[in-house]
RNA sequence: CGGGGCGUAGCGCAGCCUGGUAGCGCACCUGCCUUGGGCGCAGGGGGUCGUAGGUUCAAAUCCUAUCGCCCCGACCA
């Protein structure tokens, strides 16, 4: 039985100044974390039982369709060399030099070791297929660790790799840990949703995220009440509603107006009386890369057109270049391509380049909003002139069309055509079907039936575990503290004696302690010498989801029983306690 | 890395502008009192004022540098 008397349990009746979140400042001022640096956190008695519990739930439903291992958090050099991801990673890899002299990595995630085990180790199709898991450490340099516990620099994750000798087989790996998550989150008691994720950088075929609304998040999901549509703003589409286009003008060719003086969209609009939604948008970026060969920069233009009135998403534009890094246009820049001041950018009279591939020439990339749309209006590239009967195709040749828009609120469902909603969450997990990145670069094979070598396919997944802990703070928090689901909770019921000099209700209070523990449920006893009030305000605020008031009713053989989550109180009678929680809580271990 | 803010007792803060014995609330310790929502009274302990250097008779206070933390942005397989 633990006795509150005799635990560390260092609760504050005021958060830190530096919390700004709600689970930042409740696990805090509950004495669950202690911060020992910026992104570093520590994890007192509650946070760590907790985290207990977390990673019980997890291990044990990976371990219906998985295998646990151990790895090393200090990688060579060389293991991320193969990959490739030595030099990507950059400064958010912690890196270091031994006695030696040899460069290591603190690992990020273990691609590289599971992938270099599985090269070194599988070599038939007859081993798949292998999924692997741990629940460990990562480190990352953030640039910037913020809001508590959701963006730190050392955190413990799950992550699983599974390595299948084709595309099929990775399908079911990819749904059992769809599967097993659900069930994982499930459990958690956390409300989620399961949305499109944008497979960014690492191509792969498809990647879901489980999210969890929350205005602490950092994410932006976009969704659909009437059907199931979700998906991440990096990646969401909508339904466009139809527009007018204008009647061209004069013989319908391309010709300039004056537009003195008028520079944004909301200006030239006004000033030639027309909706921004027939006017092109202008977007004049950079692209740098630096060759890995030479380390000589090289930089291209990238001209985005998009319609007046949207914005650019630049997980989109990413994903159309190829990943490459994009800046905004310096002035000079801009002069030297346009021969115009900003404010007046148009697609007339530049070479643009015909692909990707060609050359050094200006890329094109124009929305596919404007596709198909007529007689628009766009910048002169020249000082107070714009052009109208502007057609994409016809009046210059993009160099590419793709979606590079981002959705917004109250736009249509590309689904159903409901209004969608945009909200903001924080990612809890991560499904990913990889494909052959790490197969390949790291060498690792196999042999099919045929006996011919073949790479094996692959797939990740991950689970932030402390941001299940915050997530269900934040997702059930008042003033006075937080709720969370008794199966991750450190507690299932705190006893609460209201006077421990009263030795009738001291020894009441134990008994039920001693009877409740007995029938497998985790009790804190608070038996301090603290007066109710003291008592009652720490209990809400550490948030145990059950509360036993042992206090004058003894008398009459009852007890008062406050669920945490809905303040709701009832009597109960001390004898058949056990029954009354082997209703409420899940059947006792 | 760009912009902003803050470092004074365990926590929350005042004092700094205008240099002169370092303060308040909570927490903590002792005693009394109290016992259903962070009680009351009395007494008490605890601070190199982030660090280093400078100016000055004298620096928490002014100057310089530096470190740390937070927020916005950039970034975030």
């Amino acid at each position: 039985m633990h006795r509150w008397s005799e635990l560390f349990i260092p609760t504050l009746r005021e958060a830190p100044a530096d919390a700004e979140v709600a689970s930042h400042k409740f696990l805090v001022r509950a004495g669950y974390i202690r911060q020992l640096a910026a992104g570093l956190y520590s994890y007192l008695f509650l946070g760590q039982r907790s985290f207990n519990k977390i990673t019980a739930i997890v291990r044990e439903e990976m371990d219906k369709i998985g295998q646990e291992f151990y790895l090393p958090a200090l990688h060579p050099k060389e293991l991320w060399e193969a990959s490739g991801r030595w030099s990507v990673m950059g400064e958010n890899m912690f890196r270091l030099r031994d006695r030696k002299g040899t460069d290591l990595g603190l690992g990020m995630t273990h691609e590289e070791v599971m992938t270099d085990i599985a090269r070194k180790e599988l070599r038939s199709y007859k081993q798949l297929p292998q999924i692997w898991y741990q629940i460990q450490s990562k480190f990352r340099d953030e640039p910037r660790p913020r809001s508590g516990l959701l963006r730190v620099r050392q955190f413990m994750m799950k992550d699983s790799y599974s390595f299948d000798i084709d595309a099929a087989g990775l399908d079911l790996s990819y749904n059992k840990h769809r599967d097993a998550y659900r069930r994982i989150f499930d459990r958690c008691g956390l409300k989620y949703m399961i949305i499109q994720a944008d497979s960014g950088a690492m191509g792969g075929s498809g990647s879901e995220e489980f999210m969890v609304r929350t205005p602490a998040g950092e994410d932006q999901v976009v969704s659909c009440d009437a059907c199931n549509y979700a998906a991440n703003v990096e990646k969401a589409t909508s339904k466009l509603d139809h527009v007018e286009d204008l009647q061209p003008e004069g013989d319908g060719k391309p010709f300039e107006v004056h537009t003195p003086g008028q520079k944004t969209i909301e200006e030239v609009a006004r000033f030639l009386g027309v909706s921004p939604k027939n006017k092109i948008k202008t977007l004049a970026l950079m692209t740098e890369e630096t060759d890995a060969k030479t380390g000589k920069k090289k930089s291209r233009a990238v001209i985005l057109l998009m319609r007046g009135d949207h914005q650019m998403n630049e997980a989109k534009l990413s994903a159309a270049l190829g990943s490459k890094a994009t800046r905004p246009m310096e002035e000079a820049e801009i002069t030297q391509l346009f021969h115009s001041p900003a404010g007046f950018l148009g697609p007339l009279g530049i070479e643009w380049a015909k692909s990707l591939n060609d050359g050094d020439k200006a890329v094109l990339l124009v929305d596919k909003a404007l596709e198909g749309r007529r007689d628009l209006i766009s910048g002169a590239n020249k000082e107070d002139f714009h052009v109208k009967n502007i057609t994409p195709g016809v009046t210059f040749v993009p160099t590419a069309y793709a979606d590079l828009r981002r959705v917004t609120a109250g736009e249509a469902c590309p689904n159903c055509g409901a209004v969608l909603r945009i909200d903001t969450a924080v990612e809890i997990g991560h499904i990913f079907k990889l494909g052959y990145k790490y197969s390949e670069s790291m060498g690792a094979r196999v042999l099919d039936q045929n006996g011919k070598e073949v790479m094996p396919i692959m797939g990740c997944y991950g689970i932030g575990i402390e941001r299940i802990l915050t997530a269900a703070v934040e997702q059930a928090n008042d003033e006075n503290g937080f709720a969370l689901p008794s199966s991750i909770s450190p507690f299932d019921v705190v006893i609460t004696p209201t006077n421990v000099k009263d030795e009738v209700l001291l020894n009441t209070a134990k008994d039920i302690a001693k009877r409740l523990e007995t029938a497998g449920f985790d009790v804190l006893l608070d038996d301090r010498d603290e007066r109710p009030g003291v008592k009652f305000k720490d209990a809400d605020l550490v948030g145990i989801p059950f509360r036993v008031n042992v206090g004058k009713k003894v008398t009459e053989g009852t007890v008062e029983i406050v669920e945490r989550s809905t303040r709701q109180m009832q009597d109960a009678s001390i004898v058949g306690i056990e029954q009354y929680f082997q209703k409420v809580l899940r059947p006792a271990r």
